[in-house]
RNA sequence: GACCCGUUCGUCUAGUGGUUAGGACUCCAGAUUUUCAUUCUGGCAACAGGGGUUCGACUCCCCUACGGGUUGCCA
């Protein structure tokens, strides 16, 4: 059998997160299976419908690398694949449930005759559940085609996965109830349905229900926080599917190879920002110093900073200190400035050591004795400075890094000695030393 | 209200009758790095509650509580 999965999003907002990962899950499964993952759009509902929110969609798939294989900007042989020109295809299988008597008239719209009898799914992650349709508290006849002679949900929704050949739907356990109406909408068709599975939803980080406006909920705000798309796929696909190992930090391509619909969970997960940060510093960390560079780039302009021809240095000294790319100019601005700004705090600590003025002056005399300038040399003459001095010399390593940096942390101080190189740091020195 | 699904450290999770209940994030402490970060080691921290079944329950059954979902001429 060849697999066919899709994602089946409305453009009634931005792409949201529980979207986002539905979508992976869809795209990991048909990966996995060689099969072909379908990117329908599910744009019925003409007074919701936005062309920001269908470009939301494209941009925000295309960032995770969550591509597909039909659909928008790919074709198909299934299409038109956006529902709105689809209509010729609804009429047609309305015409069947009309022939079969499967629908009635009711106040202008039409309602699908449900058969009252117990319904049971067999779901790949919920297994079996039955749903009693003799029960008509819960089960009214559904409308398939309103008054207006537009169609539902859920009918469009059935006919696509049937005429588009879907073997497999990956959707969210919000439609799990949503199933057995689609199963009987097949079984009227005389179409043998897909095989379902439905994932449990993601929650805020209290709790509650995720929605719009909630910390996290839309994708493209990750791009914009400085996250990779690689963490954030990474991230949910954690959420509430597992790999069965201790291994945790994966690619996309890893995660294909692993990903099994028997090993997603049932329980609804919490959105833990903290943990998808951390992911996203694990991805940073595998990035080149070039291509960290240039995704931190953007940031650092935005933040105001020249990018000077120190910039790629500084972007590699300061790789492995930031979990997000925002962190990122913050921590390398004083390698872009010709003016630092000298913090508080690690002033008042130099200054409460006394011998800190003049072992910084001496440091700085004998740096202009250098030759050779590199990290090794500089650091050796801060070692022999110290020593010089009666001090030890990561008591001369601390006031160094303040006034040549202006902060408690950062890079390597031999990185950021090679970065500003000699004149740089004589100068800093000396003007530093001469403020305490 | 009715119906459906769920409930293991604060969070993400492993665990399918007998385990010192494991890992990860966060936090704390040590080590290493002559500095910072990384890294390493250690620590804190959980089976929602009550009944059964069983020689023995986190694991199976029932009830309760709590959370989520569905119950639209929204998707």
């Amino acid at each position: 059998m060849h697999v066919r999965t899709r994602f089946a999003p409305s453009p009634t907002g931005y792409l949201h997160v529980g979207g986002a990962r539905t979508a992976l899950f869809n795209y990991l499964f048909a990966r996995k299976h060689d099969g072909t993952f379908v990117l329908r759009v599910e744009d019925t509902d003409q007074a919701r419908n936005t062309d920001e929110a269908r470009a939301a969609i494209f941009d925000g798939m295309s960032w995770l690398g969550l591509d597909w294989d039909e659909g928008e900007g790919k074709g198909g042989d299934f299409g038109p694949y956006n529902q709105s020109q689809r209509t010729a295809h609804y009429d047609k299988w309305f015409d069947v449930l009309k022939q079969k008597d499967r629908v009635y008239e009711d106040d202008g719209a039409w309602r699908f005759r449900f058969e009252r009898k117990p319904i049971t799914m067999t779901d790949l992650v919920c297994g079996e559940v039955t749903i009693d349709y003799t029960n008509l508290d819960n089960t009214p006849d559904m409308v398939v085609r309103r008054s207006d002679g537009s169609y539902v949900f859920h009918f469009v929704n059935v006919v696509d996965d049937l005429e588009m050949q879907i073997t497999h739907v990956i959707r969210g356990e919000d439609h799990l109830m949503n199933t057995p109406k689609h199963l009987q909408l097949f079984e009227a068709f005389g179409v043998e349905p897909p095989q379902y599975a439905h994932i449990p939803l993601i929650l805020n980080a209290d709790g509650s229900k995720m929605s719009k406006r909630d910390t996290g909920a839309a994708v493209g705000d990750y791009s914009r926080q400085g996250y990779l798309p690689e963490g954030v796929v990474n991230f949910l696909a954690l959420l509430g599917w597992n790999p069965k190992t201790d291994e945790e930090v994966f690619t996309l391509a890893e995660l294909v190879d692993r990903f099994s619909l028997e090993n997603v969970n049932r329980s609804p997960a919490r959105f833990d920002l903290e943990k998808c940060a951390w992911l996203n510093q694990q991805h940073l960390l595998k990035l080149s110093p070039d291509d960290f560079a240039a995704a931190a780039k953007p940031f650092v302009e935005a933040a105001g900073l020249p990018i000077t021809d120190r910039y790629p240095a500084a972007a590699a000294a300061v790789r492995e200190k930031v979990r997000l790319l925002p962190e990122v100019p913050a921590a390398l601005d004083f390698l872009l400035l010709d003016e630092i700004a000298i913090e508080d705090e690690p002033l008042a600590k130099v200054k409460n050591n006394a011998a800190a003025k003049e072992l910084l002056a001496a440091l700085a005399e004998s740096f202009a004795g250098i030759q050779n300038w590199s990290a090794d040399t500089a650091k050796q003459a801060i070692g022999e400075t110290a020593q010089a001095n009666g001090a030890k010399p990561g008591q001369l390593m601390f006031p160094t890094r303040v006034a040549l940096s202006g902060k408690a942390g950062g890079p390597d101080l031999g990185d950021i000695l090679a970065i500003l190189g000699k004149d740089e740091s004589v100068k800093r020195l000396r003007s530093f030393a001469e403020k305490l």
